[in-house]
DNA sequence: ACAATTTACTAAACATGTTAAGTAGTAAAG
DNA sequence: CTTTACTACTTAACATGTTTAGTAAATTGT
């Protein structure tokens, strides 16, 4: 009887597994954002913004995984940099808008082929049947209630 | 045309599907881990350490997803609450030994069951066949060279 | 209409993430 | 043997993560 009798082994703990798959994938990227003053977080809020246009910072924090107080203070940054806009909702005073700029959008287009090639290379590896696969189970488990 | 027509739908990103899918099964334990104390980094530490006996903080932070400056505080904490403990490496002093003390292996012990339940949750719902190949899936991932 | 509740966000405090720089011990090269 | 490089870690500084508390606007209950 090994040592770890009372727990499961780590690689196959989904918490842990789905993190260290993370880091593998995450690495090049991480690589390309330095190169362009952007952190990860503010690379998933403008790739969010441009795919649902003007939404409440409630949405982008469900869609980027961040919670409202990250959100606030990143948000900021990113107004003042012109990367996004804010107003206040129209109808619902609580609420702000946000958007993306046409200068949050050309950084997602500046950098789009050294993020395609980086899929790429993984799915040059991994095979793209096994990676529409693994999308089409990460969709499934995130949809799990708990 | 759709509005994000030069970038992958962020649901098909394997960036983010990794991490909302991890948020989905983090949200029960971090809960779990709230009642004792623990953050989800300490969680992770004492199961790789349970899992590999005494071993370097290197081997701890590739294990366990977190950077050496990271690791040096938590791991101090650790120390001072009894759950882990460290010595200088016998053949290469720059090296630091750390274990699992009977009480780090205690807290493990005492929410394994909640830990259990929570992963039979989502199994209830997904199925064991389809975790299993998820795992299997990020366990290849985590392998490929980027 | 009014009080109570809920929602959307902000503020503050502390833990962790991340990068750069520093230290001490070890290994490699000449 | 000595210089040089490298490795394992620590420290410091600042960004983000996380929890708790607070504010203002909207909704609900009566």
């Amino acid at each position: 009887m090994n040592r770890q009798s009372h727990t499961t082994r780590t690689s196959r703990a989904l918490p842990i597994a789905l993190l260290r798959a993370r880091e593998t994938v995450m690495a090049p990227i991480r690589d390309m954002l330095q190169g362009i003053q952007l952190t990860e977080q503010k690379w998933r809020i403008l790739r969010v913004l441009d795919e649902m246009g003007e939404v409440e910072q409630s949405t982008i924090a469900n869609e980027a995984c961040l919670l409202l107080p990250s959100l606030t203070r990143i948000l900021r940054a990113m107004e003042n940099d012109g990367q996004i806009s804010r107003r206040q909702g129209s109808t619902d005073k609580r609420r702000t808008m946000v958007k993306i700029t046409d200068e949050g959008r050309q950084i997602l287009e500046e950098n789009l082929a050294t993020s395609l090639a980086i899929h790429n290379t993984i799915e040059a590896q991994m095979g793209q049947e096994k990676i529409d696969n693994l999308l089409d189970l990460l969709e499934e488990l995130q949809a799990v209630k708990v």
